[in-house]
DNA sequence: TAAATAGGTTTATTTTATAAACTACTTTAC
DNA sequence: GTAAAGTAGTTTATAAAATAAACCTATTTA
């Protein structure tokens, strides 16, 4: 029954897990938003966001909105299944 | 609402948080019954319970049983606040 | 045109998690 | 009785992660 099923530890980080949240609820999000809302640092939330990338869970487009560099994040098919098993997982942790 | 509390470190990790899971619905609990529960390796296991400890979340009791060293473990009263806050915390980013 | 700001990325440092090696003692097999 | 294997861990070393600091490029403002 309670078994500790293994949390993705792509997952199992506090800035990308608040990353994954907010895009599950929205279509897309820009970097400085999720900076704002996850108060990370743009260094640490860039690293993060080439992770959760690179895993196939957001996609990343990069494009310019009055000449500054955009950044728009969203959230991929495969990353909400995974989500969505992490906290399935998650669940035999703490309940 | 859905502002992101930071999750406590030293709970968010998979195999503390599996034993504070497991310490938490016991009075007390084995060395070898937590390795076994949680399919770790005895040096990690022995890690995790020592910062555990340190943290004031788990008392330790070395004792001997048929002449062999037993390890005694069970939650204290920080150690259930501290698991009740951060499930508390972790609802913020996971619903 | 110099300084500040925006929007990031890259590199370096610190912290963690984990595995490997080791210790100390006990039991079993020869 | 002693060598080998098993029990119950601890300590040390290595790999991976998180985070911070420094940097970059371009733009806007003074």
């Amino acid at each position: 029954m309670s078994t500790f099923k293994p949390l993705d530890p792509l997952l199992h980080s506090q800035l990308r897990l608040a990353v994954m949240s907010l895009l599950i609820g929205l279509d897309e999000a820009e970097f400085t938003f999720l900076k704002e809302k996850t108060e990370s640092t743009a260094g640490n939330l860039s690293v993060q966001l080439d992770k959760l990338e690179k895993a196939g869970y957001i996609k990343i487009e990069k494009s310019f909105r009055d000449k500054r560099p955009l950044t728009t994040c969203s959230i991929t098919s495969l990353g909400v299944k995974a989500f969505e098993d992490y906290v399935e997982n998650l669940k035999n942790y703490i309940s």
